[in-house]
DNA sequence: ACGCTGCATACTGTCGACAACTAACAATCA
DNA sequence: TGATTGTTAGTTGTCGACAGTATGCAGCGT
């Protein structure tokens, strides 16, 4: 039952695609998801069901719904009566992000500390790093990284953190596509790894909490004036 | 325009009641989510939509975007194209909902260490907490725990940490009315707080930690088995 | 007895139309 | 002029009906 007239209808997000037999409100939010973590969809952009819903070729039911899931992840806001809009992201609210993505990562390395877990998983991150460092390939790189850090939630054995790390996540990325590429140094920050895996397999408390403190800062450096602030 | 039939129906939730102006998603959330938290509503429990939007008298359409919300605190679960139910609790999830307590308080504690934030609000919640114990007053003792607790994340001024905190006490306060009744020690259990207080105000990094931690751990003992399993 | 096929049922998913609300602007009157 | 009140346009909120999906069971064939 796909849709024929696809082609031809002026299309800002796409008509959606009859691929899973996911229910709608799920194609459409992950759809938007894309769209606003990618940052097509920019902070403070008007979210008007009835526009989404033509330009969709679905009712408003299931886009509301997807509004609905997308606000549950922190990326819309709902002004009741009077309209939904990506969420607007303050510089205070991008330092907090990643504040807590601090608090996440050196809260996981004490659980991994306590339960004296392997970190080989942590070392493989590695090797996949500096294989992508060595081929100069930036997509691998970047998603090396993610995986390291990832990693690092997991080893923690702790869902909810490992939810909750999940949606954090999805905001950075959302905030690294609103940055005026950042990509210049992370290779060198991507250094900064084996020591951090190296502390924890020491055992040292002190110096792996203060690694990981330092690296995630470094991470969240960035040109507060490449954020727009949506005030009001 | 209130419901005039109200008292003549079968009621098992109640109507909704008509006394503000907000969207009628968010009284039924409200609604349903009183009913989760304070147990009437056990884990596990079907919600039919059609048998929602009839017992509170309004079409499916607020009661399904209601589910949604309560699904983004994580008090339901929805199987597409089957059910929505509220989520059961198994013995991990509730061993991981006060682990993350501990993180979030131990963290809030590091923040409030770093940047020498005044703890004199805490000290008021000993006070209160105090009295209510004199008082011999169950009621104002939970409350006071809960301030206390609240008001130590609210010191590390963090509003991402905040909102996830409401969130996590959310589904804690629903754990609690699940148990049967742990309040016997709780009175004890509140002469941890001057302790922490003054530890944070005398700057000591580890023995707060350590207390908070182990705070957080007497408060998470719980009978097992006082908490039903829902498989599947 | 066993497995398969095809209803029947009880839900959830989706739709299109209508009601309610807000905000902005025009018209009215002191 | 300036404040107040209609009025209208644009949006979200709500509804009732219909379509789609999963599950259990009856009936059939082997």
């Amino acid at each position: 039952m796909a849709d024929q007239t696809a082609g031809l209808r002026r299309t800002q997000l796409g008509d959606i695609a009859p691929i899973q037999n996911l229910p709608l409100r799920m194609q459409i939010a992950e759809r938007l998801r894309t769209a606003i973590i990618s940052g097509r969809l920019q902070p403070g952009a008007v979210l008007v069901e009835t526009a989404l819903a033509e330009q969709m070729n679905v009712s408003r039911a299931p886009i509301r719904e997807a509004i609905q899931i997308l606000e549950n992840d922190g990326l819309v806001e709902t002004i009741a009566y009077k309209g939904k809009r990506v969420k607007p992201l303050s510089a205070r609210e991008v330092e907090e992000t990643y504040g807590l993505r601090e608090i996440f990562e050196v809260s996981a390395a004490q659980r991994i500390l306590d339960r004296n877990v392997s970190v080989a998983p942590l070392w493989e991150c590695c090797e996949a790093m500096e294989k992508a460092v060595h081929d100069d390939n930036y997509e691998a790189l970047v998603a090396a990284d993610e995986a390291f850090h990832r990693t690092l939630i997991q080893l923690s054995d702790h869902e909810l953190l490992l939810s909750l790390w999940n949606n954090l996540y999805m905001r950075i990325h959302q905030i690294m596509a609103l940055r005026n590429r950042g990509e210049r140094n992370l290779a060198e920050i991507a250094g900064n790894h084996p020591p951090i895996v190296k502390a924890l397999e020491s055992g040292d408390r002190e110096i792996a909490t203060q690694l990981i403190a330092r690296h995630t800062r470094a991470l969240a450096e960035f040109d507060p004036a490449s954020i727009a602030e949506f005030p009001e």
